[in-house]
DNA sequence: AATGAATGAGCCTTCATTCAT
DNA sequence: TATGAATGAAGGCTCATTCAT
């Protein structure tokens, strides 16, 4: 069972969470945090010492592996297309819609502020590139996605969901507008 | 000629892009830019009330309409392959390498906070897909280019190009690298 | 009990009329009011964000209507003559002597600043003004006083004594000046 | 003839006199008077080097001695009570319409905030004050006025004459409205 | 005479941070 | 655990003032 510090400390995560979603990291402060928190300046660095240290734990609540999953269906033999499509469905939803969207954009912003966090973050977006590789790869075998240089391949999809996440704010991309987009890079992919 | 007070705001509005490119826009104090431009406050409160006009002066002086360019090009018949390839370079040397390396990112994290500038913004990227929409089409006339939606793979590029700008500071990415995912994107476009 | 918050407000409030009826509202700052207060910068600004803001609740707080008194005593069918001199010896000790003389100067500075308050203490000399009158009737029933229009007479009277609340500072007025000089007002006023 | 810097000079003047009319002495900057005069600050230093050495040289030029002219009138055997109308009509003139209403106020707080210009405005005062005591005592002989202790009143006059002008503001006073105050103080000394 | 560029002092304001309760 | 009072550092902004031109 949580106790009561730890479900204070639960609840700081997730409204500060939706706050540098909203936001960005670097504008953030603890005073805002304290207030929609709706706790004391005490009461916050109880748990918290500054927005950095929330952020990082944000990251690491955040770090279960979307990689594993990927090669559990690839063990089971489904459609290479079909995971892919639900790999870019799973980012889309988990990124773009509802209080996370812009989190993403946010942690460009805290890797910029913080160097010493570069490397964790590389690691992350090589993890996901890893995974996707896997993947790729997988659907060339099965014949069903062209040829093409999968490490590049990779990079160049990460990254432009990446840019999507970031340009959804400016480009006021709707719901249809960015399945469109994911549709044409599967076309790019697929055979 | 210029004068003594033209340019030192030329100094301003140049060193400042520096150090947008270098921090991000919303670290940046008017404080720092004194520094940086070994200006008195009073000295640069002259030109400037605050680093948002400061970056808005930025914008103003960028608009330079690439586009206009690319018809020109395309006017004298020249291959929409080399079009499209100097059009990457000239983005990746004019925003990847040297003092405005990041500058890109700023003008996100620019976006975010004012939201009055998004239109503005908006704008620019759609005025940079026009523009390529045209190439695309050009080149699939002349059959240098494979057959996709025009429209669509405007805008993944230029998703694409942006999330490298943005990444390429957690990447690390040497010329190299990005010279590799460029090429990849070519390979996509190409028959 | 005051919370010690509350108590802390009240000796701002108290201190900084001290120091407007010395030094008049503008050219008193945040910081001076910080000094006298014995207080940091932000711990007056958790209070208080302005002058102005002190200011108004000092205004506020000495709203207490005179008024009510005057009507009491006339309703105990006390002299006229008495009362008006009670009137003139309370404003005489609050405003003229002590922490507060002055204060009322302060009063005026501020009305000329922020014309969004000039109605405000338009209303607070109309009330001043209709009690006065109220008392001068009564006074002219009673036989006490003089025929005189008791609207002009009023007025005159308050536009009197704010004069010597002003002036005092100037014509180091002594106690006995001024003495004389309300004495000289009541000859003016009784038959 | 005047050369072109004693016309600059006397510009100044007459502008500063207007804007501390309007916004009265402490919140007027060396700045705010370059704008008006439409002069550079090396301009305006040229000339005066603070707000208080303008406003010193206003009260300068205002020193012209209304008492005389009253002497001369009685000199002329004038009846004493056109006399105190014409006296009561000029400062009205001069103080509550156009450009220099308020600049009495202004007086007020000049003495207030530089404590060694205290004497002089005693002075002022003061002259002002013995040549109606002579118009007073005048009129008493003629038997225009009331029996009255002269000092008193006239301290009193000119007392009220200041509130009137420093109250104008706060109470929008009409001109009729002033009308009925003075006219109300004239019946006070009429016998 | 006059301009306007530049400096630096001084006040404003907001927070991160601490601490007694 | 939590509150909220208080501090002090940091950055914002405005002027008085000087000075080369």
């Amino acid at each position: 069972m949580l106790k009561k510090g730890d479900k204070t400390k639960q609840f700081i995560i997730s409204e500060s969470k939706k706050l540098f979603s909203r936001r960005g990291y670097t504008t953030v402060t603890m005073k805002d945090i304290c207030e929609i928190c709706d706790l004391s300046r005490g009461g916050l660095y109880r748990y918290f010492g500054s927005t950095k240290e929330i952020f990082l734990e944000i990251l690491n609540e955040d770090k279960e592996d979307k990689g594993e999953i990927l090669l559990e269906y690839i063990g089971k033999g489904e459609s290479a297309m079909q995971i892919l499509e639900w790999f870019f469905q799973d980012r889309k939803d988990t990124l773009m819609l509802g209080n996370y969207k812009g989190f993403s954009f946010a942690v460009h912003e805290f890797a910029k502020q913080e160097a010493e966090q570069k490397e964790y973050l590389k690691e992350r977006l090589n993890q996901a590139k890893s995974g996707l590789i896997t993947l790729l790869e997988y659907g060339q075998k099965k014949g069903e996605f062209r040829q093409f240089d999968t490490e590049s391949m990779a990079l160049s999809l990460l990254l432009f969901l990446d840019s999507l996440e970031t340009n959804a704010y400016i480009l006021d991309l709707t719901e249809q507008g960015v399945e469109n987009q994911l549709n044409f890079l599967l076309s790019m992919v697929k055979r």
